[in-house]
DNA sequence: CAGTGGTCTAGACCACGGG
DNA sequence: CCGTGGTCTAGACCACTGG
């Protein structure tokens, strides 16, 4: 055996060892089984699935039942006031294959403890929007967007065509939406939730109370669980950053 | 047993009674060790030790070698506009027994990359202070903080009696240190960091430009690693929130 | 179907902590 | 000193994925 016999943490070193040789391949590779690390090593199988599973834990691969191990990827997720509160609109400006489905929509009543976001101009009925973030067909992501109806009316009609409340609220409504807060943490999600994400592990906890740029005007309010190994939030803010910087940023991206 | 046998995840199973049993303890209360599991359950060893270490990744549980497994705490950590960039303040805030402990100080010039931040004034050398943020004794986060000379002269003088930066900056240079701005992101820390955290779990890791309050003018590079089983740090950010919330916010809490 | 990772067993030795 | 969690072995069966 090649590694270190003084800490005699031998899946540390196989870990380590695996994990530069890692650097050299592209994101979705095949990375050496269990089985072959096995042989490679001469260790037993718990000492090399102890390996194997610490890269994941460092978010260096991705393990998949019954099909293997694979060179991981975590799609960055920017917040921030020079970001626009939409997922989807964040998503595709990493230039990659992450999506919003649409799951569920519904119609509800303002919770009292959401009184305070609202007010003073508490809508009568909200529309609950749930929503999927998908990367290569695996959710990763789930949030719940609950909208004013007095603000946009009759917005689940738009729906069907595209899962981006942010854009129909911009091409629709003529509403430009921007953040008024965030909450941004780890926590262990719910049952049901981490039934959707399909992990018990701490995951980013995003609550957001958006407005219109316009009037100030609370328009929606989300509240979103995302696993920290498939997507890389990062939260920057700057005194100096205004929303206005939004459409060249956005310009910046495209060209 | 008593587990889901359509399932056949024992290990959840049992990490869940054992979830639900511990919800009665208090904070520092022992856990039933691994032997205890088996004997209770009727399970193997490794397994028992799956269901705890499941409790671990959940931030429900913490385990010291040689002693034992105990109801674990998250120590609240809030950045935010109402908040000041002085983690022994912040830590203080939670009631805790949270302390910061100066660990290095030594001296250097502006690295390349870090001119962008003072510009234009630009500072000719920088004190840098190392320091570790400690929960009962264990180490729990390592920050780096780099304050311009040309702001703070001799400053390392006053580190000996006071390891609050933001506390000495404010009663011996008058300066009122505030948040330029903040970045916050989940990362596996590097070596260095590792060795320090006692893990390569991935771990909080804030970056953060503070500036004087009154003049606008740089003061202080910021970089911190925490680990988030110990910490649950928490971003909020809000349009309305005023840094001139803060003395009120203190004020509150020291009532 | 063969190969994968997920789970489980029944042992073992070790380093560490506290009494 | 004994009990703790950390590591390791050498097997086993299972569910799932893909060709």
């Amino acid at each position: 055996m090649v590694h270190d016999r003084l800490v005699s943490e031998t899946y540390l070193s196989v870990a380590n060892a695996l994990e530069s040789r890692i650097q050299d391949l592209d994101v979705g590779d095949r990375v050496p089984s269990e089985h072959d690390v096995v042989r490679e090593f001469e260790i037993s199988r718990p000492t090399a699935r102890a390996a194997l599973q610490e890269l994941e834990r460092r978010f260096v691969v991705r393990r998949v039942k019954g099909s293997g191990t694979f060179v991981n990827e975590r799609i960055p997720y920017p917040i921030g006031n020079r970001f626009p509160p939409s997922a989807s609109r964040t998503l595709g400006l990493s230039g990659r294959t992450a999506t919003m489905r649409l799951v569920t929509v519904s119609e509800t009543s303002l919770e009292p403890c959401e009184l305070d976001a609202f007010s003073p101009d508490r809508p009568q009925r909200l529309c609950v929007i749930g929503r999927a973030m998908e990367v290569d067909g695996d959710v990763v992501g789930f949030g719940i967007s609950k909208v004013s109806n007095a603000m946009a009316p009759g917005l689940r009609r738009h729906l069907d065509d595209i899962a981006s409340i942010w854009r129909i609220l911009s091409s629709q409504y003529g509403i430009t939406l921007i953040r008024r807060s965030i909450d941004v943490s780890i926590d262990t999600p719910p049952d049901h939730v981490a039934r959707i994400l399909d992990t018990r592990e701490p995951s980013w906890h995003l609550r957001s109370v958006n407005v219109d740029a316009t009037t100030g005007a609370v328009v929606e309010l989300g509240e979103s669980w995302i696993r920290t190994d498939r997507v890389a939030v990062s939260v920057h803010f700057d005194r100096d950053d205004r929303p206005s910087d939004l459409d060249d940023e956005l310009h910046e991206r495209s060209t």
